[in-house]
DNA sequence: CTATATTAGTTCTAGTTAGAACTAAATAGG
DNA sequence: CCTATTTAGTTCTAACTAGAACTAATATAG
């Protein structure tokens, strides 16, 4: 059980990291899923569910939600497939368009404020040393 | 922009580590703030809600209705605080007690599985990396 | 002492979450 | 062709989530 020091230091960064992120994604009146959802989507052709679940991270039961919510706020619109009658596209609207280029910048730069502190080699080391523990922990993992 | 790779890979090992652990909870019948909350009243003098939310890092709100949930399945208690009326103190009852003596080794082995794949000069390597990251979010969050 | 502020916990709201069951459409095998 | 399987997405369920508003009790200030 020598690893717990690491497990208790992994959820508490990631909470940290969402208690610094979250609100300020709040502040310009969208989650965090929504915000993911956006800036996959942008400059981007159309993609189905399963791409954006993919990018995003985000499974498909949870996806139509969130979708459902930004065809609400007329950020993304849904485009029926015509070579696949299954399956859609997902886009942003001029309106998603213009709620990218206000709050893209703005979240990369209240990010910034923190991921910058650390030296370009410290981003390397960390990032390195997780995806060892990511593909461990994915060797592991039912498909 | 330069730390996107690093928060990409902090999102999805994240994500990772839910889906080797969470399904492994799954499977003894519990949800994983349900373990976080059993394995932290264990082997300790009944806390306050407070206390164990500051453990557990579970909002109060939340927590009350995770625990609402285990006392149905009978597994915690709250009893009343003599010394401050506001208060409660929660304690695992006899049946959490064997629940906890049950699924604790077990998960601990099942971490183990992946976690153990690092070296301990590797585990440190990562926490301390993590805890740099965190500390820069920290300070950028309200508090 | 008493008004004020703080604290502990619950309740409420809106949204996310995963996973399982379901529907409809496309693909593959025979 | 035509049946069997797979795939895309929705729906459903149970639970978690944060944060805000609320209640009750304690602590503080004057």
């Amino acid at each position: 059980m020598e690893f717990l020091p690491l497990l208790r230091e992994l959820a508490s960064s990631y909470q940290a990291f969402e208690k610094f992120s979250a609100p300020h994604v709040k502040s310009m009146n969208l989650t965090s899923p929504q915000f993911d959802v956006i800036a996959s989507l942008a400059n981007q052709p159309a993609m189905t569910c399963k791409e954006l679940g993919e990018k995003t991270l985000i499974t498909k039961g949870t996806l139509t939600g969130i979708i459902d919510r930004l065809v609400i706020k007329e950020i993304v619109e849904r485009i029926s497939n015509a070579d696949d009658g299954r399956s859609q596209k997902i886009q942003l609207t001029a309106k998603g368009q213009e709620i990218f280029a206000h709050a893209f910048p703005r979240h990369m730069q209240h990010l910034a404020l923190a991921f910058n502190q650390l030296s370009a080699a410290e981003m390397l080391n960390l990032s390195s040393a997780l995806k060892k523990l990511r593909v461990a922990m994915e060797q592991h993992t039912a498909l």
